[in-house]
DNA sequence: AATGAATGAGCCTTCATTCAT
DNA sequence: GATGAATGAAGGCTCATTCAT
């Protein structure tokens, strides 16, 4: 798993400094808190600026307008989130997917990323800009291809493309609703979330996965068939 | 099953006439699909008012300010989405987890029922207002404490809240993900929602869920002392 | 010679209100004296506005913008400026012309007529907008075919279509001379425009251009064969 | 006739190398052209230095700010522009008029020369600034002097100061408006002015005021008690 | 001598709201 | 109950200018 590199995309006549790129991380850092918090269009580049503690105009200079900073924001996100791209030799696919579950939820909590990135990505899922083909792109579909990997190790060849789609999509589901809906959850059982739970999580997403895939895999055999 | 009645909150000095109505009613069809379509903050009334053929002061004569149209809109959304309130005697745990699931899903594809229902309910969950308290309370807690009755009474009274809870939220998640992202499935997996198939979907998240749920149940028999 | 009736050009849903038509007759007003005193790029809404003792807004709600605010002063420059149309019968070429002179000497300085008009013509005659088109076509093409008209009645049908059309530039460019361009000749001769002189102004313009006429239609005769 | 010397007015601090004036020449000429094209208020500086190839501070370096720029493409223009300063002896004036005459056209479309000078000095003429000043006294005013000595020697002694100015102005206002309003005569009648005809466009202002000076002449001697 | 970076000021425009009818 | 008109506030963006290197 190695993060994406991120690409600094560099208006006209832009030297690469040390000086401008530092100004650039400071604009998508506070871009980052300022969009999680209200959204591309509530959010205003003063606020940006104002918390980024440098002016107005640098957004002009550094990213042409406000939507071409949201969408270096989305791809800043992108750049600190890491995707599964191998596992150790040797591991079965269920101890794959209990990996790459636990991998995704420390991820989401990891205090050495800012946390703003779940948030924004929830926002830009409610409402797309174009920087949602990145996100699909760069995270979605390369940590769906994953788990469809794991799901199809885990069912055998006896499954129907769509089975392994429908069954990957409801251990995402399961992960995306904790990864970006944590509010609801909150708000639904307060203490339900807490710092030192997070294995108790992962394992019950975990079993209730496998046990579902079990089945499903045993339900094939009994009836070949069908498919 | 029975639809929240919608109380019409009036302003004062404004009469409950007809007339009136078929204006509050013309505005809040509008802002249902203009909220959804931009939310809350790129959304204008005017565009609302456009969209609903009257003036733009209308909205201030009737709710107020655009805050109120929204939390109106939300309420009028909610009061079009039924809660499952009561199952008919005799019908297993298991059947009315497949019911309810079914329902959700008839419900959120009903020609008969605006679409931008779950469009402005996604933008609330990703940017919550005011209005979300009233989502959870007449919309999400319903449904949660509806199907985790129906995980508790197939766990039995030996599983933890705590399992109940997560057992319920990993259902809840696998329809969150159908219910509010389905433009996520589609660009991941185009030709996987269609009309003609939400049965096998609903047979999908039944099934994956009663064989998740009866293994938990298996597993907490073997090891009662578990919790 | 009657005035061109100004039409109009009205917004969505905006009633043609007395009210309104006072704003928008006092945003013409002052948007021409601020275009003419500045240029169209330098002139800023916010002294138009001021001038005209409305908000800023009103521009947006009556002219959409800045430049269609421009447009329709030009506009309402032209609708202000009369063409000739006709003439009494039995007046001859040489009466028509110096009638046409003194006309056009007599309307640029028309106390009854805003003075910033050939201002403002002058800043499009510099740097054409598309307005320019409409200045053309109702102001500058059909003097250009009247002063065309008449010399063609001077010259008689010998003359080419080339000697009438330079004939008529020659005299239409002593006209714009002193029409738009009498900064430079009061700064090249201070004295030498004032109130009370234009018939003088008129005569020699007039004499000026029939000498040459007829000097070049007694050529045409000595030398029929050239053309 | 001789250009006029350009003098390059230095800041203080600035050394007088090969290197600088260099680039204080590709920012005049680029200057120009932007200038010509869009009007000193709307034509950025970040669009000079673009075309001259230079960076924007350059523009403070060599010039100060945008207005000193703008004066210095000015003079520059003028500095590129000569002045007819005597003619051959022998030359009578009516031969002068039309020397004088072709010399101002041939000037105007001369390629040797920026074409983007008669269209600055129309944004001038139409808007002046300080540079305007320069324009009169170095180009303007001598030739106005130029062709008002032409027309006192035809005139004779008997012409009187203002009719001599008048008839100065008739042949300047021919002239100036085939220099600088082009773009008009080009709307009007497209194919009048291409790059074959300008001899017979000489011919025509020259006999065609030179009829006019003519017929002045004689009737002054018929009526020589008017003055 | 030149440049990349940064900045403050100001402009156009939009928007939600209110007023008068 | 509804509407056209008007407005203050604020936002995004541009621009000329300056700073540090």
């Amino acid at each position: 798993m190695t993060p994406v590199v991120q690409e600094v995309v560099l208006l006209p006549n832009m030297k690469n400094n040390a000086a401008a790129q530092e100004t650039r991380r400071k604009l998508m850092d506070a871009g980052g808190e300022i969009f999680a918090e209200r959204g591309l269009y509530a959010a205003t580049i003063k606020q940006i600026t104002d918390r980024a503690g440098v002016n107005v105009a640098a957004i002009n200079y550094h990213f042409r307008d406000k939507f071409e900073l949201y969408a270096a924001v989305v791809r800043y996100a992108l750049s600190m989130t890491p995707t599964p791209l191998s596992a150790p030799a040797g591991r079965s696919p269920e101890e794959r997917l209990r990996d790459d579950i636990a991998f995704m939820i420390a991820d989401r909590y990891d205090p050495s990323r800012p946390a703003w990135r779940s948030t924004l990505l929830a926002h830009e899922f409610a409402q797309p800009t174009a920087a949602l083909e990145a996100v699909m792109e760069e995270l979605i579909r390369p940590r769906a291809n994953f788990i469809e990997d794991i799901v199809r190790g885990i069912l055998g060849p006896g499954a129907s493309d769509d089975d392994v789609v429908r069954a990957a999509l409801s251990i995402g589901g399961q992960c995306f609703f904790y990864l970006y809906h944590d509010e609801i959850i909150r708000r639904l059982h307060p203490g339900l979330i807490h710092e030192n739970n997070s294995e108790e999580l992962v394992s019950h997403i975990t079993e209730f996965s496998l046990a579902a895939l079990h089945a499903m895999r045993k339900r094939q055999k009994q009836a070949p068939q069908r498919r």
